[in-house]
DNA sequence: AAATGTAAAGCCGCGACCTA
DNA sequence: TAGGTCGCGGCTTTACATTT
């Protein structure tokens, strides 16, 4: 590698992990994980008004609930899911499912209940059943009765917090890495857009809602471009179009409708993904080439590592290769060859 | 038949670990 | 040490089912 490519390279996980400081926090406010614990406090002045008794059907053990019952600073409420406070208060269902320290993905796998839409469930319209209720009850407490179970009667209110704040600190990951393929993804995208208006080319963005579609309007560019999300294309005068989604995230689509080309965008810049990274653009575009056995496929990254680099340009699979962070820099030999060929794909020249 | 709801599969990757 | 491999998170799309 270069020094130049080197100095890129690091101004580049720069950005990222600075942009990755702040999402945490950001999402750490979106997903009110610290009014929990608050919230929970509140609930306790109607404590009295929930019955333990069937507490062995709800996966509570004997041992964990007797450590609690008689710990100072703790609360039953406060440490195991009550089936009617659950179906009382969805949106609790995050602060105990993060207490048992299971994610999303694991309560759909071991319940087979998607707890997403009920936890953003802001205005309780989506019910909880009652035999939800109970199924979510009984994993949650198996999980906190194993963890009281092997603290050997020295857990804390602290370490109660700790569990619910490392638990979210997960999921924000999660999330976090969803959000650099999409930003990416959007990077290309408004890349295109933009050198299709420099080009004079641009006739209108295509609505991911509905079927509507917006004029080109200069005035407007700019709010449609930061607002890429909204489109599911462009529409290019010469009759010709660009869409955007996934798997590809890119099609060319020519005059007659058919795919002239397909891009798929990767954003992670870490070195040690690349190869993987390399395996999903592989999918991606066998599965384009299996519906159209010559069509030019065009991968952009982030980072590619030489292994990766030698596969690639043996891989009859990838028809061209551009680096994203190459791409970005102002007046770039590659961003020229990348807007070239694209729009030479469309029949523009 | 159209609209809406739900489950499954696929996509977005990172960090830890391990090896050449 | 670089980077290949593994396992895991959330989110979106797709396929299928159900309701209107």
């Amino acid at each position: 590698m270069s020094t130049d490519e080197k100095a890129l390279l690091l101004e580049a996980n720069r950005i990222n992990y600075r942009l990755r400081s702040t999402f945490f926090y950001r999402k750490l406010k979106e997903y009110n994980t610290l009014s929990f614990p608050q919230i929970i406090v509140e609930l306790l002045s109607v404590e009295h008004l929930y019955s333990w008794d069937e507490r062995k059907e709800w996966g509570i053990g004997e041992d964990a609930f007797s450590y609690i019952i008689t710990h100072p600073e703790l609360n039953l409420l406060q440490v195991f899911c009550h089936p009617k406070l659950l179906r009382e208060h969805p949106r609790l269902l995050a602060y105990y499912r993060n207490i048992a320290v299971l994610s999303q993905k694991s309560v759909s796998y071991l319940a087979k209940i998607d707890v997403k839409k009920k936890e953003n469930d802001v205005y309780n319209t989506i019910p909880l059943e009652p035999d939800q209720a109970i199924k979510l009850s009984i994993l949650f407490n198996e999980h906190i009765t194993l963890i009281i179970d092997s603290s050997i009667q020295s857990f804390t209110e602290r370490e109660l917090y700790g569990l619910l704040l490392t638990s979210t600190g997960a999921q924000i990951d999660g999330s976090w890495r969803n959000a650099i393929g999409e930003e990416a993804e959007k990077v290309v995208q408004r890349l295109l857009v933009n050198e299709a208006k420099e080009r004079n080319v641009l006739g209108a963005f295509i609505s991911r809602v509905g079927t509507s579609v917006e004029q080109f309007n200069l005035n407007k560019l700019e709010e449609q471009v930061s607002n890429i999300h909204k489109y599911r294309g462009i529409l290019l005068i010469n009759q010709t179009s660009i869409l955007f989604s996934s798997e590809p995230d890119i099609s060319l689509i020519a005059v007659n409708g058919t795919t002239v080309s397909v891009i798929e965008v990767k954003g992670g810049a870490d070195p040690a993904g690349a190869l993987e990274r390399y395996g999903a653009a592989k999918k991606s575009f066998g599965e384009a080439r299996r519906l159209s056995p010559d069509v030019p496929t065009i991968l952009v990254a982030s980072c590619i590592t030489p292994e990766v680099h030698t596969r690639i340009s043996q891989d009859t699979l990838i028809t061209s290769y551009y680096n994203l962070t190459e791409l970005l820099s102002e007046n770039s030999i590659s961003y020229h060859q990348f807007m070239n060929e694209v729009f030479s794909l469309l029949g523009i020249v």
